[in-house]
DNA sequence: AAGATGATGGTTAGCGGTAACTTTCGAGCA
DNA sequence: TGCTCGAAAGTTACCGCTAACCATCATCTT
């Protein structure tokens, strides 16, 4: 009896062409061991002459495991992510499992639809970026039943997995290091302004306040991060707080187009005015000076979140809790 | 009769709350205007009470199309393919459809295991980076019977549409660009190497050959492109080649790496070294002195692309062919 | 008033796999 | 020799959903 005639290849196609039936073809794919030498290599020679693929909507359906992880990330523009992305993938590729990517532009509602999308299709497990969410997105994962892990920042009310650091207290350390190095008229400069940078702006609050300075010196928008917008930043600050000593930039994309403002300006960094941005991306150590910012422990995070994943997706339980993996303030050589 | 006890909400839980047959509900999702109104708000209100989260995977399994297309890109820190997506995301949301996105790391292997997968899960589409993949690959996508777009450069023999534009003739119209200005000693700066950087440099020959001027200053690596290698490859070069006029980088970081390195070495750019880029990213703008560079439609190929699909999608029939959406060729500050 | 019509909802049969149980059969053992 | 046992393959049922067809009933026709 023929098959639908447009269709794919199926396990049936292969198990008639073989002559036995399509559980023993499914085994010899799943667990190959369990079928007899002989005969796995038929199958296997079937399954190349046919040109067969699994349909894993398929299988998942069937089995509840469809050996695939969704990660969801507001932007693919920015390294950050990448760095995250490669650390987890690389993990969890060894364990046989793929890495499916949604982006979510920085939107908790494109975040709801897509945790919606892949939890649909069955994914084993879930990252998110960031601590928050929708209220509807929130049900949705408690009820899903599959591990889930939201990373970057920390929180004190997890989900399930948290895997960061704390933003707050990394904006803080860096503009402690302003101060220590005597500069009083500190600013800070940020774009986007999506959770994590308003947390690195709270850090830099926090410090001035703690060493009772000024907070005046603060400009932000919510237009997304770019070298040009943080030349034109820059330049609305200065005319704004002309004796501004240094500034905080929220990100190293925003720093360096600050830099680059300065020297279309011949401003002296750091000598006229310091700078540091945040994050550690390539860029920090290219310009002159190189950039001081806060590395952050991307590569490293996705790989303990590929652990954890894996370590829950073998059974193991665990109940919900963060882990902070720090970060380090690196001078470069725009505070002087 | 009661569903399984751990599972998650089905189409049937709602059914028996409201006192429906499945398919009922399931009308009310995707045709609501077969349900008639009353009932469709008891239906709507069950859903939302036990939080119902569609499988898709069943859906995707029972129809044959899961309204969502695969875009399988090479890098997610490279601002080239987050262009393209953006131009793609926007285009088919309003569709309807949702865009999941796969990382190769530029493995065409990589490539062949994520069409496997998102086949696998029954995507309507699948948008390829680059026309190169392995022969399973094509055989797969033949077989799969979903449209299929290859995208940033052109081949003669796409497998069903090609969008993008002719980097060989964009190599070849930038080396022109230097040698209309005077320039004689051009050298090739390349990193990654991937088919499109090939064919960049490939372009980059010709015009050479065609002037009757040395190809010979020209350093290539399979590493990726960083800030950090451009200025180190640009050291080697200039200490391989110091009569070095001018040098063609195959990507803007490169080049951005480079100029740097020259702002380090106090070498005037362009008097004393002209350099350009590739893509016309944001960082272009930012340098001083701007860099000239080869402006790519990302944007509009990522909308074309939408726009092929979308007609595919709602039957409109097409033989293979190619779009070339052409480039733009900018001198920035960096030649002069 | 009888049949045609359209709106609404139900029935049946799968999509392509996999889990769990069962059958078959030859080897090993007392 | 009779029995147990394990390896190898088969049977059955079902995962959650949708297509295609069918049943019902109020509303129109003429």
């Amino acid at each position: 009896m023929p098959r639908r005639a447009s269709g794919r290849v199926t396990l049936q196609d292969i198990a008639d062409r073989v002559g036995v039936t399509k559980i023993t073809v499914s085994r010899a794919l799943r667990e190959p061991q369990r079928v007899s030498l002989p005969l796995r290599q038929r199958i296997e020679a079937a399954i190349a002459e046919l040109g067969y693929i699994p349909n894993h909507a398929a299988g998942a359906l069937a089995s509840g495991r469809s050996h695939s992880v969704a990660l969801l990330i507001p932007s693919l523009s920015n390294a950050v992510f990448s760095d995250i992305q490669r650390g987890i993938e690389e993990g969890l590729r060894a364990a046989g499992y793929q890495l499916l990517i949604g982006h979510t532009g920085y939107s908790i509602l494109e975040e709801e639809r897509l945790i919606d999308t892949y939890l649909g299709y069955g994914v084993d497990g879930l990252v998110l970026s960031g601590t928050r969410h929708t209220e509807h997105a929130e049900r949705l994962l408690r009820r899903a039943g599959v591990p889930v892990v939201e990373t970057l920042e920390l929180t004190p009310t997890p989900l399930d997995i948290n895997v960061g650091l704390d933003q707050t207290a990394a904006g803080r350390a860096l503009t402690e290091t302003f101060l220590a190095h005597g500069y009083r008229r500190v600013g800070f400069l940020g774009a986007r302004m999506d959770h994590r940078a308003q947390l690195r702006m709270a850090g830099w609050e926090a410090a001035l306040r703690a060493a009772g300075l000024s907070t005046e010196s603060c400009l932000t928008t919510p237009q997304p991060s770019s070298y040009r917008l943080g030349g034109e930043m820059l330049g609305s600050m200065l005319e704004r707080w002309p004796a501004l000593e240094a500034v905080f930039c929220c990100n190293d994309d925003l720093a360096a187009g600050a830099l680059f403002e300065c020297q279309r300006r011949r401003l002296a960094v750091p000598d006229a005015l310091a700078l540091a941005g945040f994050n550690g991306l390539d860029i920090v150590e290219a310009t002159t000076p190189p950039l001081a910012t806060v590395v952050t422990p991307r590569r490293r995070i996705g790989e303990v979140i590929a652990e954890r994943l894996l370590a829950r997706l073998a059974g193991q339980p665990c109940r919900p809790h963060s882990e902070d993996l720090g970060f380090e303030v690196r001078c470069g050589g725009s505070i002087g």
